[in-house]
DNA sequence: GTTCATGTGTTACTACATAACAAATCTGGT
DNA sequence: ACCAGATTTGTTATGTAGTAACACATGAAC
């Protein structure tokens, strides 16, 4: 669609999508990440991953939790916080700082600089892998003798889809 | 101390310095800043940007909190947030969405890009203003058509201090 | 099949932040 | 000086986010 897609490790739910395609192949590449590294993805961790995927925008904790505890009789803060880190520590999900949410990952496989594009009109969030822009982070740093050892860049704006055809709240006065 | 120290808002409080200077270095500014916009900076916002100026490290609300408390009979949750929410509008002071912590911002009158370097070992934090880094995030978000509102960019390594004299914490086996 | 590591259940708690309304204080106009 | 409206602060309560600690269960490895 543009010179930059390639960068694109999470796109925007813009328009109508299939989004069941968006989960399964979500969790075909999160088995296979799992089984690169010899780690166990459990019955738990697969339904939370499968929840974080539910939709485009950020997930917070504890609506897992509240979806979770419907499902199974036994869902604490612990259980949901805990298959979160796991899901983390795998690469298969980022959480946003700035709305203490998470999102999944598109690419696990990828290097993870954690790049994102957060709307301010519908919520959703896009992830970047724009390496020439990690490595302008990184030389900024270290002129001043800071070794990177971590790299958080969350953009708030506008995206396409809603400046083309913006939300319309109520009748303009 | 080299070619890009013009982009630094505000240090790490490497090695001993007269701390005093900076809190009140800070205030004057802060005089300026809300004169200038014809906000009110009232006893009670004074004094928490002081408490906020305390150290280099960043300050977290409840700590805030808690020093107030010692001073003043009624100080609860919400007196130190609406402190800190104004000083945030009037540009006196950052929030670090990583931390959940505040840190006073050097230069108010400045454009506010929000470019943070966090040590990992002192847990010190420094400001950037890389207009030429903004410019760059600014441009890759919108090759996807994305307009930016606000940038965050939060990164974790380790300072040079750190790096050049390590805190050792026991006797390495 | 026992052992050890890993994963999950459970309880309790700490930390972070805001809603809603009341009281006090400041500001500008007369 | 006085009043009216706006801003700031006090107060109570509640909502939201995340972790500690320990018990129990399950899996893999020998």
């Amino acid at each position: 669609m543009n010179t930059a897609d390639h960068t694109v490790l999470r796109r925007f739910a813009n328009g109508v999508h299939d989004h069941g395609r968006c989960v399964s192949g979500a969790m075909a590449k999160a088995e296979l990440a799992c089984a690169a590294s010899g780690r166990r993805l459990t019955p738990l961790r697969r339904r939370v991953l499968e929840l974080v995927w539910g939709s485009h925008l950020p997930v917070k904790a504890y609506d897992v939790l509240a979806i979770l505890g419907q499902e199974r009789a036994q869902a604490a803060p612990p259980t949901v916080y805990r298959a979160l880190d796991f899901l983390q520590s795998v690469g298969l999900v980022h959480r946003i700082a700035s709305l203490n949410a998470f999102v999944g990952c598109g690419e696990p496989q990828r290097g993870h600089v954690g790049q994102f594009l957060i709307c301010t009109q519908c919520g959703a969030v896009a992830e970047l892998a724009d390496p020439a822009l990690a490595q302008r982070v990184r030389r900024s740093a270290e002129r001043l003798g800071f070794a990177v050892q971590r790299e958080t860049i969350e953009v708030e704006g506008v995206c396409r889809s809603c400046r083309t055809s913006p939300v319309v709240l109520g009748p303009s006065p």
